[in-house]
DNA sequence: CTGAAAGCGCTTACAG
DNA sequence: CTGAAAGCGCTTACAG
């Protein structure tokens, strides 16, 4: 105890200083990899600091540096397929990096209330991540005060969605797009959508790119139905469609959604891919195992998430290349669950 | 600029006392709502902090104080559904305490892995929530070092499995029990059962509630069939189950492994539940949707989180109540899955 | 009720 | 090559 009332939990650089008979600022420098360090007196305080166990406090050299070597996730959700998988990809690289991670969920998206997020993701220092999917997540992004490291995961932008600011995103559009033409190619006259809830209020990647393969195939566009994130949702759209008997081929937002609607022809007695055709978004890790197994396109989320922090990572060290910003190319996967449709 | 190099971004304690003409220690009470300061100088005070956007510095408080408000979280996963909803149940408690949430993935149960990212979970200050389910997490509970905060959250013990330390479960040994024993009442002869890696060398609870409830039933108990934590190792045991003709009943150690199985079960022509009944663990979102839906037993993952961050929560703010252990009862969920043998 | 001092554990120029 | 000083932005006793 000294007189602010500290205990003294591990030992400090001036620890290591007294046991190597130097001063602090030479354990300083031996700890930064300073060249200018005798190689004797480098040993030295190299023992000692062995000895006392000594590790730098990530505080006071946040404090000291006015940085840290920190980032933090802003999303909306961690525990959907599309989000976790990001929050994972940016783990792993910033643990390759040996940056800590923190996560900050956007419960609402309310302005208020996604304003006190993003200020609590400042504060802890570093560098922020935003997952720009939803509206609360879109809303977050754009309240990020300026001056503030900060890269946004997007959907597949219209244009720069996000000013000068660094983003990355993998071509859900073009995914869409290719599901779609996957299905037409069968022979269904149309293909009907169940959407996930879009970024904005105006209409998101997926649907784009689901709207204009119809456009092109000279297809009626039929409206999208409303189906959340989850199987429920999905399950719900999917007895609405299923009572439509013009319903031969239906996409979804997300493999979620898909089986909700699989579940839901089952019920109504249609079956897949005999009767109606479906597709789902993100070849999430249980749509090959399903009956019928689940056809869909992949994403490599996990890669999004690594490539979010890399350029993040450019930024915090002031050395950032003009990075990429298309991550991946979408693959299409053809399984049990579409076919042609009912002659 | 100043000596230091520094570039000061946002406004600080100094600079509020300036603006409100008092000195700083004087702001530092108010923000810290220090009885003994006089209303209209609080009301100048908070005046200035409105108009200057003044943030108190995260980081200098910390060093200060000498601890900060945060929580990590080491787990070996964050996509699977339990662990998951654990990460989600502490974010939501440690969100509404104002405290900021860190992850640290364990890669590799190797001795020296684990011990770097405990150590850089150590470094980030603040307290530890380890989830110790698998090798790697059992681990890394036991490699904390004494004086460091922290919570375990654990498979149902044997005994006291971290020592002196504070620790939540919730019953899977009674769980699993549960569920063989719905089995076994609709007439099974006995349970096969597909596990999922246990947290040490000796047998998981999930095991051994499954386990004591055929010995009770006098049933036979047939060797355990290893299946990891995803569709794919399920897929693999079903396969391997679906060769025995004498199989009537699988229970999975959890809800991802029983979707493989289900898969492997159709495969190789096998009906559930008219020749086979299967029942999985934990209720993930998607398994009310399967066809058929899944008999399962119901955790609760994200109760369990926040009643892990509360334990925390308390032993970091040092009013610690003797905290409750067992946070929730499993559920059986009985749907389309299982069913009588055949005659 | 309010101010001046010392300290948290580190870094960054500045001297020698 | 190495040491003494000043500073990061805050808090905690200590004086008045």
């Amino acid at each position: 105890m000294n007189v602010t009332g500290h205990t003294r939990g591990s030992s400090s650089i001036r620890d290591v200083a007294a046991a190597a008979g130097v001063s602090y600022q030479t354990v300083s420098r031996v700890i930064n990899g300073h060249p200018s360090v005798r190689q004797s007196t480098r040993e030295r305080v190299l023992a000692a600091i062995d000895e006392l166990g000594f590790r730098r406090n990530a505080t006071a050299l946040a404090l000291a540096r006015g940085r840290s070597r920190a980032v933090t996730v802003l999303t909306a959700n961690t525990t959907h397929y599309g989000y976790a998988s990001i929050l994972q990809g940016v783990e792993e690289a910033a643990r390759a990096a040996a940056y800590s991670v923190g996560v900050g969920v956007l419960e609402s998206a309310d302005e208020a209330a996604v304003t006190v997020e993003v200020q609590r993701a400042a504060d802890a220092g570093g560098g922020l991540i935003v997952i720009a999917y939803d509206p609360a997540g879109v809303r977050a992004l754009e309240s990020v005060p300026a001056g503030l490291p900060v890269v946004g995961v997007v959907e597949t932008p219209a244009s720069d969605p996000t000013g000068d600011r660094p983003w990355v995103w993998t071509d859900d559009r073009e995914a869409a797009y290719e599901v779609t033409r996957h299905l037409l190619s069968l022979g269904h006259e149309t293909v009907h959508y169940v959407a996930i809830p879009s970024s904005t209020r105006r209409t998101s990647a997926r649907t784009g790119g689901w709207r204009q393969a119809l456009k092109e195939a000279g297809a009626p566009e039929p409206p999208p139905v409303q189906g959340g994130w989850g199987p429920a949702g999905g399950h719900a759209a999917g007895l609405e469609l299923a009572r439509d008997p013009s319903v031969t081929a239906v996409l979804c937002g997300n493999d979620d959604l898909a089986l909700g609607v699989l579940r839901a022809l089952h019920e109504a007695g249609r079956s897949v891919p005999g009767e109606v055709s479906v597709a789902g978004f993100d070849d999430a890790p249980h749509s090959a195992y399903l009956t019928p197994s689940l056809t869909t396109v992949r994403l490599d989320f996990t890669g999004l998430g690594r490539a979010a922090f890399a350029l993040l990572h450019g930024v915090l060290e002031e050395s950032a290349p003009v990075a990429p910003r298309r991550v991946s190319v979408p693959e299409l996967v053809v399984r049990e669950s579409s076919g042609r449709p009912p002659a």
